[in-house]
DNA sequence: TTTTATTATCGTAATATTGCGATGTATTAA
DNA sequence: TTAATACATCGCAATATTACGATAATAAAA
């Protein structure tokens, strides 16, 4: 099948999931790792940095931009991407509610 | 192809993207966040739980145990599996690392 | 020992992901 | 207009993931 029975699940959890599957690519955190640190970035660049064909890298942009976490804008012949801040901020706290969850119950005794 | 290349990234973008790789589908994430809920759980439960099968959700269950995010004891007949505290918080860390170096520089001017 | 209950593993079908060559598109330079 | 540059999209092959029926493994109960 390899179909995902999305129906079964929350909202919430699709979501997350959705959002950690742009991260379940090294090449895809690379990705935003770069645009991290550089405070702008061209396509081009990537190709240099990654070591991956401009196909490939081009795809994985385009998973990025769909989940909401990067956005690019055309700059002449080339295309300038960044991290967008408030999808950051949104993912951040949907992982954050997820880790939170643990630490206010972690006085349980395990197994 | 099909197959990650790997080689080209760093060990922490690897084991970034692996981790979050758990994470990448709702069943896990729902199984995650029953763990954090109950204190402790048994595999017959999720079955009524989540709706999938025995043998889909077993597969869930060991991908989660491959990561280390859970751990399960032998308790007579069923298995009883709880979060593992120690590699939570390794992850935790993983993923705060990755969330908290935009913060740092959000006074950017972005695209 | 036989039955029952619970979980794991095997095998397989359906679908998704990864990677890239070839090609298309759009913008600037000549 | 033509050429060059930078990305995007198409199409395909290889591999991975998801789901589950069938079946095995294990331990308690009868």
């Amino acid at each position: 099948m390899g179909v995902t029975k999305t129906e079964l699940f929350t909202k919430q959890q699709n979501e997350l999931a959705q959002v950690a599957k742009a991260f379940a690519h090294p090449a895809r955190v690379a990705i935003v790792q770069y645009l991290l640190k550089a405070n702008t970035c061209i396509n081009g660049n990537l190709v240099q940095e990654l070591g991956l064909a401009q196909p490939t890298i081009s795809q994985h942009l385009k998973e990025l931009k769909a989940i909401g976490i990067i956005q690019g804008t055309i700059e002449g012949v080339s295309v300038s991407y960044c991290i967008n801040p408030v999808r950051w901020e949104e993912i951040k706290n949907l992982f954050n509610h997820l880790f939170t969850q643990y630490a206010i119950a972690s006085d349980r005794d395990c197994c």
